[in-house]
RNA sequence: GGGUGCUUAGCUCAGCUGGUAGAGCGUCGCCCUUACAAGGCGAAUGUCGGGGGUUCGAGCCCCUCAGCACCCACCA
């Protein structure tokens, strides 16, 4: 076995400390390759694909809560022996990385046009190589079993990344092959700008936000003067400087107020234009006025009327949305918002300006700048989307991709029923850019290389497009890219065949549209696969008290001090630092200083883990409970001395390896064993339902429940009394039970299962290097001993009987008491069994002496009915307390039978109800009624 | 405006095809019983958001109302 725990068997700690075991193990794992899948194409394929992180980030609680989950997936798969490959990589992140690179620069005076492009798109590859481990090495710290070395093209044990070399051959090549089928295409449309980056965005980038604004009626007069005693058409905006741009006015055509007017001419305010009147079903009567003004080139309902009516396109703003020069002179080179108010004004002067009023609108925003977002006709790549989504949306109808849980598949579905041709361009650096060149006259020459579009130009001299693509493009094509398409070669035929579909993808609803619909098109279009089988849509995290965790409100928690811990001052210090406003300062303090009053206790990754699988919901939101944590932590430490306890009890002795040495096995023994085939078959179906939490807490009950509470109690009384056979019997059930336990428990608590069992292991006579490649504990129903199991249940009804009688008597732990038990024999298949509860008795009932009877002595004394047991305790008793006590009780079984006998009275209930369901009534109340009964008897003998 | 999810103990959450309301944390007793005080034993605590319906029977199914969260659309 190997050498390389953390602590030797004989010392193992008295209590859990996870930060040395968590450092040694994972190198041992990665350096032994057992992340790595596997050649052999014969084993049965289990795959996930990462979404990949910001190669410049750090890693935050989603990704911990998420990346758990899928290394729990990863590990257990694994351990049943499939060729697992979890597939991982980074995100290049376009503009969330250029964002902060320029951020940089402008922090030493500089802006990137200080820069050419090479220069600058250097100097974010400095910053990628500076930060780039960080996140890989903070999801080593969660455990995860990552294949690191798998389409890893850098040499950096970090799987691919989006901008290395084959990645963007890959994106290349899908890009020419798109334009080669008409799929994507290039053309002056109306889309979102974010006139602080200079770019377009796609319309997933736009948050909108519902705020405070205005609306003004502003009057257009007739070009012809009066029309029926009318001067003119009044209409009303949010966005005043648009006028400039305006193309007609519009009402509806069946308005009876203004359908003499459709074809007259109005005259723009400010401008020296005439523009007409025309009709269109986009208006509706009776909001506002009735008549709307129509700027084709700054609206996006107005674009369409624009295109119906075959509108000039007036663009009034440049790209940084300051008025351009085909605005009237007065107006040029002022900011958007300063022309606003220039042009209220002079409307105001000249009379125009009817109204102003208070009016909520929703802003369109940039998700990443937040600055309001501007429709600007500018010429950008797009990619057809009607006939992609038309197969995405059929693989899930058909079932080829299922989400958990469903019901994301109608979000899924609404989405690629109404969706827009996708914006894939982006006026940035930082990025894959557009495999596509220009000639003088402007023709377009889409190729791989430039060498060959040179070729397809003649020789002609030709210019690169300067956009890069959208981030997501390159993300939508990893679940192919990743596995070494477009090659043909051997490995990539096969790594497509093994790991395409993949078995699950594991992600958060913030991404569907992003990333998840535009996977599954686009690996169908090129595959003719579908990128996965199953999607697993996680929950989000939220704070305890099921916030958002936001920087500004200071309620984040790094996955990584939840591991290690912090003290109160650097959290407080690291939280702050990073804030520019004072006010989100004092906030996060105050919030820290309430919720984290002694900083963060060290849980380590075992215990993190465990509970995020144990909150995982199929729900929306996952609130983090710091206390669930601690709770877990206290889980972990009791598995741990539950091994110490079994190894002090077992080292140096046999343990039953020898087949040939006599062995028995009492009904504890096969209680316990029994009880483990029903948890594994439990965790067996949480998995293959995606229920984390009910696979943590079948885990959490077995161990801490059955195992530490009532096994390991009986293993102590069968050590003490039993035979040479029964207590190596015991000895072999411990370690054996412990043994399955850990491996049972590995993929959620990776590390301390592993530190034990490197222990344990050889004495349950296992072999094998590592815990992550044992076999998988699969439930044996053969084992499942139904006589036993009943045998232990009535030991445990009447220990807890006794113990409650005990506490409610007010004795100490301490003292033992004689009892008298007696029990329906003739109801007991095994009459004998009673008498081997005695031993048990004593130790877990704290009982002195139990004589077993018939019938009880005509005594003073306090009762308790457990089953067709019960328990008199041969103790002094103070009768008044007595008498309260089963007053007390006696009352509570009444109201149970009164309850009971009348549902059983109820002729309907008897007629219709199956009739298990009255069987198991006429028991209960049997059960009460006998109970009640004794209990009464006890009293007068008080009395 | 359309859609989705949620509302169960003081807190965070389970509750399977409808059949005696559960866990963890917290609280309250009693215990340093030789694996574990990060522990043991015991206890208390719920008109399952409101109302209506279906049913012998509803936390669960249907209708309705209210509150919370999120997504989509965007009437100028």
């Amino acid at each position: 076995m190997n050498d390389t725990t953390a602590a030797s068997l004989s010392e193992l700690a008295k209590s859990f400390d996870p930060k040395a075991i968590e450092a040694c193990w994972y190198p041992v794992w990665e350096q032994a390759g057992y992340f790595k899948h596997s050649a052999d194409e014969t084993k049965t394929a289990y795959s996930i694909q990462l979404p990949p992180p910001n190669v410049t980030g750090t890693l935050h609680m989603g990704h911990a809560f998420q990346q758990t989950l899928m290394d729990t997936l990863a590990r257990y798969h694994r351990m049943l022996g499939t060729n697992t490959n979890w597939i991982v990589g980074t995100d290049h992140a376009g503009i969330a990385t250029q964002i902060v690179v320029e951020r940089q620069l402008q922090a030493e005076g500089k802006s990137r046009h200080d820069f050419t492009r090479e220069a600058f798109i250097e100097r974010v590859w400095d910053w990628k190589r500076e930060s780039g481990a960080t996140i890989t090495r903070q999801m080593r710290r969660m455990g995860d079993s990552a294949n690191w070395d798998y389409a890893d093209t850098e040499g950096e044990r970090a799987g691919y990344f989006t901008m290395d070399k084959k990645m963007s051959a890959a994106v290349a090549e899908v890009f020419v092959k798109l334009h080669e089928q008409g799929l994507i295409y290039r053309g002056k449309r109306l889309v979102h700008w974010d006139s602080v980056l200079g770019t377009a965005v796609s319309d997933l980038e736009v948050v909108s936000q519902e705020e405070d604004g205005k609306m003004w009626e502003i009057h257009y007069p007739f070009v012809d003067g009066d029309i029926n005693g009318l001067t003119g058409l009044t209409v009303a905006t949010t966005r005043p400087e648009t006028l400039l741009g305006d193309a007609a006015v519009a009402v509806h055509p069946d308005d009876a107020r203004y359908q003499h007017l459709i074809g007259k001419l109005v005259k723009l305010p400010l401008t020296e234009r005439s523009i007409a009147i025309i009709a269109d079903t986009y208006v509706d009567k009776d909001f506002g006025t009735g008549c709307v003004k129509i700027t084709p080139a700054h609206d996006f309902n107005d674009y369409q009327v624009g295109v119906r009516h075959n509108l000039q396109q007036i663009g009034v703003l440049t790209l940084e949305a300051k008025i351009n020069d085909l605005a009237p002179l007065a107006y040029r080179g002022l900011d958007r918002f300063d022309a606003r108010k220039q042009i209220l004004k002079d409307l105001d002067a000249q009379g125009y300006l009817v109204s102003e009023k208070k009016h909520k609108l929703n802003v369109p925003r940039s998700d990443r700048t937040n600055t309001i977002l501007e429709p600007m006709l500018t010429d950008q790549w797009f990619v057809k989307m009607d006939g992609l989504a038309k197969r995405g949306l059929d693989a899930v109808a058909n079932g080829d991709v299922k989400f958990y849980p469903d019901h994301w598949s109608a979000t899924y579905n609404h989405w690629l029923t109404n969706i827009q041709d996708w914006c894939i361009s982006r006026q940035l650096w930082w990025g894959h850019q557009i495999p596509a060149w220009y000639d003088d006259e402007g023709k377009i020459y889409v190729a791989l290389t430039e060498a060959e579009a040179t070729a397809k130009a003649g020789g002609k001299n030709l210019r690169r497009d300067s956009d890069v693509l959208d981030t997501w493009f390159s993300s939508a094509l990893v679940p192919f890219t990743t596995l070494g398409w477009p090659s043909t070669d051997a490995k990539t035929l096969a790594d497509m065949k093994a790991f395409l579909p993949s078995s699950v993808l594991v992600t958060g609803n913030d991404i569907i549209f992003f990333w998840v619909a535009r996977m599954i098109m686009m690996t169908l279009h090129f595959t003719d696969k579908v990128p996965f089988k199953d999607v697993y849509i996680n929950a989000m995290v939220r704070d305890a008290e099921g916030n958002k965790m936001s920087k500004s409100k200071g309620n984040t928690l790094d996955p990584l001090d939840l591991i290690d811990g912090i003290d109160l001052d650097t959290l407080l210090d690291k939280s702050t630092k990073g804030l520019l406003l004072e006010a989100h300062k004092e906030k996060a303090a105050k919030y820290i200083k309430k919720n984290f009053p002694k900083g963060i206790s060290a849980y380590g990754t075992d215990a993190l883990r465990f509970t995020f699988t144990s909150l995982a919901p199929l729900s929306l939101t996952l609130n983090f409970d710091l206390s669930r944590c601690e709770g877990y932590r206290n889980f972990c430490n009791k598995l741990w001395n539950a091994t110490r306890f079994v190894l002090m009890n077992v080292e140096g002795k046999d343990v039953g390896l020898d087949e040939s040495q006599p062995v028995t096995f009492s009904a504890a023994d096969k209680w316990i064993v029994s009880q483990l085939q029903r948890a594994e078959a439990d965790v067996a179906k949480g998995f293959a339902e995606y229920r984390f939490d009910n696979v943590s807490s079948t885990i959490y009950k077995f161990v801490w429940d059955e195992y530490c509470d009532w096994y390991v109690e009986l293993a102590k009384v069968q050590l003490q009394n039993g035979d040479e056979a029964a207590q190596r019997g015991t000895r072999r059930t411990l370690i054996r039970v412990l043994e399955t336990m850990l491996r049972l428990a590995h993929p959620i608590i990776p590390f301390i299962t592993e530190e034990l069992w490197q222990k344990i292991a050889p004495l349950a006579g296992k072999t094998g290097a590592t815990i992550m490649l044992a076999p998988y504990p699969i439930s044996q129903p053969e084992k499942i001993d139904v006589a036993s199991e009943a045998f232990i249940n009535t030991l445990k009804d009447i220990t807890n009987a006794t113990r409650n009688l005990r506490s409610e008597m007010q004795l100490s732990p301490a003292e033992k008491v004689p009892a008298f038990i007696t029990a329906d024999i003739a109801n007991t298949s095994n009459g004998e069994h009673f008498q081997a509860f005695l031993p048990y008795l004593q130790a877990l009932a704290r009982l002195s002496e139990i004589s077993y009877v018939a019938s009880f002595p005509d005594a003073d004394a306090a009762v308790a009915v457990a089953g067709g047991a019960r328990v008199m305790l041969k103790v002094e008793i103070d009768v008044a307390a007595e008498t309260a006590r089963l007053t007390k009780e006696i009352n509570k079984l009444e109201i149970e039978i009164v309850k009971a006998d009348a549902k059983l009275a109820n002729p309907a209930f008897a007629d219709k109800a199956p009739a298990a369901v009255v069987e198991q009534e006429r028991v209960r109340v049997a059960g009460f009624k006998q109970k009640l009964a004794t209990m009464q008897g006890q009293l007068q003998k008080l009395g």
